[in-house]
DNA sequence: CTGGTGATCCTCT
DNA sequence: GAGGATCACCAGT
């Protein structure tokens, strides 16, 4: 499990170090695995782009103030939710969100929290469509607004380094972020080279 | 494969 | 009252 100091550090950093490593999250009985493919940076003090912009801090955004290693999983878009990580030091409202995950344990579970079908019922692109967005792997392992707070130490949620490091990172800009000015064109996003898992766009 | 669009409702101003 | 760190679906190519 990675401890605190892995994520109290350069946001940047850490989006990049988080690639290749597995979520956990144990939920009724049952242990699903994701490897991170694909990351964004959210840096609050000076990016337009981040709900803590200019260190705002609401009702929502408030977790992003805690200290590093706790979840941010907020909802959007009306039915959606994001999850996020918190970095750097308490205080300083950072946090990396997770784009896509590869599904690599308990996969039979997640179509069933994601589509409400068996695997063997599911379809060629159903398949692909599992995780490979911020949102789907939210439904694939069940993240929602209960989780938002809770800190990445526990059985419930966390992220190990499974030695997964044969890669190239691409980075690129951030997606769907065309309000944030200047801050649209800053190269925060990160993402395994080839990784069928990416999200698309 | 691509781009456009509607769904749906919480959050902030 | 407006809009969003998204997704699924559809039509056109």
């Amino acid at each position: 499990m990675l401890n605190k100091d892995f994520y109290k550090k350069d946001t940047l950093n850490v989006a990049k170090e988080l690639l290749g490593k597995n979520i956990v999250r144990n939920i009724n009985g049952h242990k699903l695995v994701g490897r991170i493919v694909e990351t964004e940076a959210y840096i609050g003090p000076f990016d337009k782009a981040a709900h803590s912009y200019n260190n705002r801090k609401t009702q929502r955004n408030e977790v992003m103030f805690k200290d590093a290693g706790h979840a941010y999983i907020y909802f959007i878009y009306g039915m959606y939710y994001c999850f996020n990580i918190v970095t750097e030091d308490e205080g300083k409202p950072c946090a990396v969100l997770i784009r896509a995950i590869e599904p690599i344990e308990g996969i039979d579970y997640m179509f069933k929290l994601r589509y409400k079908k068996e695997l063997k019922e599911i379809s060629k692109s159903q398949f692909k469509n599992l995780t490979n967005g911020p949102s789907k792997l939210c439904i694939a392992l069940n993240l929602d607004k209960s989780l938002n707070g809770i800190n990445l130490f526990s059985d419930t949620l966390y992220v190990e380094d499974a030695g997964y490091n044969d890669f190239d990172i691409v980075e690129t800009t951030r997606i769907n972020i065309d309000y944030a000015e200047e801050a649209r064109f800053y190269p925060w996003r990160f993402y395994i080279k080839d990784n069928p898992w990416v999200s698309q766009k």
